[in-house]
DNA sequence: CGTGCTTTTGAAAATCATCAAGTATAGTGG
DNA sequence: CCACTATACTTGATGATTTTCAAAAGCACG
């Protein structure tokens, strides 16, 4: 059920491009887009990007917090455990998030990679001094922590109060939204396919359910033509309605 | 189960002191400390002090997003509905909190008072605004903010990982060692005195709980030694080691 | 001293977890 | 390319924690 530790050093193949920032697919996803393109240079003096193995973790709950990191491709699951190994999963950070917001001098959770993984890794001090000359940034940051801050409380909504069915049909009808806003303009219709890069175990864990649970409840969603679940990591959503309606309680 | 609609206006007794922050005695414990005494004349001019009934909710969710809040007395339940009634509780918002931190226009929340309160209402708008001439409070709701993302991952891990017994003991244990830090100086011993000014109702909302669980754990608590209960708002702590442990998950 | 609310306590029911196989799927090495 | 193994996923039977339903006991307030 736990994480095994790896032996190994974290940084693996690091990568050094000219100018990692400039050309970086994920910057119009992330807080460094609030940073112009004349100032980019001092940006990527300070990014250290990284690539990081499915399976990897890369931030230890407890650990000294000494970086902040941008995903800017794959997926890592953020998490925090029990002392016998419990495991609630807070978030998937997916493209473009940034992680590493603490006030404390540790991390308040891990990351593990889901996928393999890229992202930008930066000095916590380094940055820290840089958000002073570029207060557009800050302000960035301070709309992602609240961003976040919706999103948890949404979740805390799912958790306290939600039944197993409509924590799943939450799970895909936000995944259904993500997936369509991520490849087309904005606030579009949401996709009719799903992938689930994440195991039916972290599934679980972030739903505040088990592994069992979220299986039976896929395939009785199957079987009452909501969904087609053509392989375990890919889900076709048939009708999207009454999942949502399901995600929002209304039965 | 769902609070009663109130049909009078929101604005309760203002009050309007020469000058509301200068002698502010919740300036401390909020971002309002961020600005210096000599600039406090502009903030001032911006808040409107406010005195909330118990029982009133003065956010409601979906509403345009026009003030921020802070309170300065007594606390705030902060919460989401689904439309059948269910309800989450969040968070309980005391002195010093700081409410309204959202990127949307609207209020991903409601609020509502448990107790009496003072608040400080702001204009949104005109809050942002003077953000721009003080840096310094913009660092510190960052601040802010990364700590109730902090508390909300804690809380997600509470609600979908802990049993009863180990939530209402986390629950405890959170409030004592808050008592304490208000009244003494920083990290001292927890109190062994809790107050619960929200109903049993306010509790099992904010646990993910029913309130006859919330009330069956408790007098089995108080039959293990572990609290006394003098009075249903008032909970001494006999065990705070047991508790603390119960809270963490060691059993 | 009722009246209405919150809280407590009890018994029955239900959802979800646990235990236990069995079935896919993927990765490995022959 | 194909067994072979390990892991992930599904499915079934049982069980337990928590919810639901019900009612009594406390408390606050007029």
């Amino acid at each position: 059920m736990m994480t095994p530790v790896r032996a190994r050093p974290l940084v693996v193949e690091p990568i050094r491009p000219t100018d990692p920032c400039t050309n970086c697919e994920a910057r119009s996803f992330s807080v460094c887009n609030a940073i112009e393109a004349k100032d980019l240079e001092r940006l990527a003096a300070l990014a250290v990007p990284l690539a990081i193995d499915a399976g990897r973790t890369f931030i230890e709950e407890g650990d000294t917090a000494e970086h902040f990191f941008n995903v800017t491709a794959g997926t890592a699951k953020l998490f925090k455990l029990l002392p016998d190994g419990r495991r609630q999963i807070t978030g998937f950070a997916c493209v473009g998030t940034f992680l590493g917001l603490a006030v404390s001098s540790t991390y308040a959770f891990g990351a593990e990679a889901v996928e393999p993984m890229r992202v930008c890794r930066f000095s916590r001090a380094k940055l820290k001094a840089l958000l002073d000359d570029f207060p557009a940034m800050e302000k960035r940051l301070l709309e992602v922590a609240s961003n976040e801050l919706v999103a948890a409380q949404e979740q805390m909504l799912l958790l306290g109060r939600k039944t197993a069915r409509e924590r799943l049909a939450s799970f895909l009808v936000v995944r259904a939204v993500n997936m369509a806003s991520g490849v087309l303009p904005c606030s579009s219709r949401p996709a009719d396919k799903v992938t689930l890069p994440m195991t039916r175990s972290d599934i679980a864990d972030y739903l505040g359910l088990t592994i069992e649970t979220v299986s039976r409840t896929l395939t009785r969603f199957k079987s009452e033509r909501l969904i087609d679940i053509p392989s375990a990591s890919e889900i076709a959503i048939r009708d999207f309605a009454a999942l949502e309606g399901l995600a929002t309680g209304l039965n």
